[in-house]
RNA sequence: UGGGCUGUCGUUCAAUUGGCAGGACGGCGGAUUCUGGCUCCGUUAAUCAAGGUUCGAGUCCUUGCAGCCCAGCCA
């Protein structure tokens, strides 16, 4: 199977333009920032990519790519407890493979703690940050409420000179975890609750996964990013909604720093029907068991994704129709399968496979007879060549594809009925051998000759195609049947005692042996196929030269069952 | 309860900035088909509410209502 793999492919250019690319413009148009974009990806090392990262890479990767900026990848990696280098190397993976390429911008914000220790020290001589003995519990009470204002520390008024020696002390690891704080002095009776004297470094003798123990003092989010986006020059800082409240603390560093001011714009971020997209609960999933790792399939991780067999292009689609905008919302699931359809639709090559086998004999067909039909890869495009599959006496086609006693407008073989197999032969059921219980044993059909390769011989019509494998050449497969992780629509609304784990859905993984046609024994993982009228599925690495494992990716649409099931 | 953000078809994003509410997904119906797939055609359905300004309001004003975020030494 000599196909070019997925290679990454720009997002189709979209009429109208979002609130942010409009902003943007208008930047450009007043020369705001001397025409330059430059954006930034800023995870934290503290767990894999999933959906919700992919919106904010294909945002600021694309808006760089657009507006001939540049987009830098930078890990916010100031919490040395949280943070591993596995989640930097998964990081770095999945931002690859979606088609974000920061050249050499690969950045840290550990690497500036240096200067930002510097610019701590700063704002201490300038009078705006202090160092605080009040503990943890002291200062949540301090801050007083939503309604109510905070109250100001009783260290708030040091020195600067004996702010200075404490910072330093703090730094030279002289203090235990917790003791003392630096807070920035703003306003403890603001109504924004962020900018009540917020914490910029705590200590933590704890190693940082890349400065060792070079440091026991850790700078806060709100201290790091602004100033992290200054160093590197970005012009638009896009995050999501939740830090709103914090933009007037990200101006307020800036400013009072009098360093150079990038913008900060935030749009909302992305929720999806069956699923969450919560850090917190992807990582209790992995670490509970719930789901086999970060990249199993049912999660919706890049890394899981992939390894379902969803092309990078086809969530670069995703994100450009689930458009961006400042409302909070719930895209439907159905909409991600649709552009997972879409793309593979058109670039998965087809084969066949029987995931529920039943036993078909041609009673007048030669036996030990064997032929081999050439079938292409992709009907609608030549170019992805052709491969031989053979046909014998013996067959498997799938269980679901009979019935003893047919429902109307069932297609399909039954008894007395006429079908083609596809790319092969017109057969006619004679008879289905049936056990005590009425399943079915095997299907004892004739077959027309005149119709070889399914050519209609006279213009006669069958109702229906179904596919085949050869019951003597057959491969047997371990295939992996998926459905959302969680059983309801909304998974993080659940009723009181229970949690979003009472909602995983106990049948979202499904085990099946099936008969691949042999064709499919060289194929590497990676690729994801289609089998033919049953959905789109992709070679596991759980694979081995004894048993192969396919992974259903999404399963095509289904007229026919939802015909049925309205019937019923 | 304080502050901030947001309300448009079932879902999601638009609406030339005051001028016939449009697209996509989904649903429904049909055509086509060697995949009950794909494709094609048709159809369904919305401006949170109440007032006001205006020839004209999704857009402007007023008053409500609803949802989301903020009281980490997380990000």
């Amino acid at each position: 199977m000599q196909i070019n793999s997925d290679t990454t492919t720009p997002e189709p250019a979209r009429p109208g333009v979002d609130f942010i690319r409009a902003r943007i413009q208008e930047d450009n148009a007043s020369g705001r920032f001397g025409g330059q974009i430059h954006t930034r990806f800023p995870p934290e090392p503290n767990g894999y990519l999933h959906l919700g990262h992919a919106k904010s890479i294909c945002l600021n990767f694309g808006v760089a790519r657009e507006f001939g900026g540049l987009c830098n990848l930078r890990f916010d990696d100031t919490n040395p407890t949280k943070e591993e280098v596995e989640y930097v190397e998964s990081i770095r993976e999945d931002v690859r493979w979606l088609g974000g390429d920061w050249q050499d911008r690969e950045f840290y914000a550990s690497n500036y703690f240096e200067q930002l220790y510097a610019y701590a020290e700063q704002l201490i001589q300038i009078g705006k940050a202090y160092v605080d003995d009040l503990s943890a519990d002291e200062i949540r009470e301090y801050r007083g409420t939503l309604t109510e204002p905070g109250r100001e520390s009783p260290y708030r008024n040091r020195s600067v000179k004996e702010n200075l020696a404490l910072f330093r002390r703090m730094r030279a690891g002289e203090f235990p975890d917790g003791v003392r704080v630096l807070r920035a002095k703003i306003d403890m009776a603001s109504p924004n609750l962020v900018m009540r004297d917020p914490t910029l470094y705590r200590i933590r003798h704890a190693e940082h996964h890349r400065t060792g123990n070079a440091w026991c003092i850790y700078p806060m989010y709100d201290f790091t990013h602004c100033l992290s986006d200054s160093l590197e020059g970005i012009t638009h800082s896009l995050c999501t909604l939740e830090f709103v409240n914090n933009r007037e603390l990200y101006d307020w560093v800036l400013d009072t720093l009098g360093v150079y001011h990038p913008q900060q714009i935030e749009f909302a971020r992305l929720n999806l029907t069956y699923t969450v997209l919560s850090k917190r609960k992807l990582i209790q999933l992995v670490k509970e068991g719930h789901v086999r790792g970060w990249d199993d399939p049912r999660m919706p991780t890049l890394s899981g994704l992939r390894r379902r067999g969803v092309p990078a292009a086809a969530l670069r689609e995703f994100c450009a129709r689930i458009g961006l905008a400042r409302a909070d919302s719930i895209v439907d699931y159905s909409m991600l399968e649709f552009c997972v359809r879409e793309h593979l639709n058109a670039h998965a090559p087809r084969v066949m496979a029987v995931l529920d086998p039943v036993k078909v004999v041609i009673e007048n067909y030669p036996e030990g007879q064997v032929e081999e039909f050439q079938m292409p890869y992709h009907p609608e495009t030549p170019s992805y060549g052709s491969r031989k599959v053979p046909f014998s006496r013996e067959l498997y086609i799938e269980r679901d594809d009979f019935r003893q006693d047919p429902p109307k407008k069932f297609h399909r073989l039954s008894p007395g009925a006429e079908v083609r197999l596809r790319y092969a032969y017109f057969i006619t059921c004679r008879e289905a051998v049936l056990d005590e219980a009425g399943n079915v044993l095997e299907l004892r059909c004739v077959y027309d000759p005149q119709s070889r390769g399914g050519q209609s011989p006279d213009g006669r019509k069958v109702k229906g195609t179904i596919h085949w494998v050869s019951a003597a050449h057959a491969l047997p497969a371990e295939v992996r049947l998926y459905d959302h992780l969680f059983a309801v629509e909304s998974p993080n609304t659940a009723p009181d005692g229970k949690t979003f784990l009472d909602n995983l859905n106990p049948d979202s993984l499904r085990v099946v042996r099936g008969m691949l046609e042999p064709a499919l024994a060289e194929g590497k993982a990676g690729r994801t196929l289609q089998f033919e009228r049953l959905g789109y599925f992709c070679k596991d690495r759980d694979s081995s030269p004894e048993l192969p494992v396919f992974n259903r990716t999404a399963t095509l649409r289904d007229t026919w069952a939802k015909l049925e099931k309205k019937g019923t």
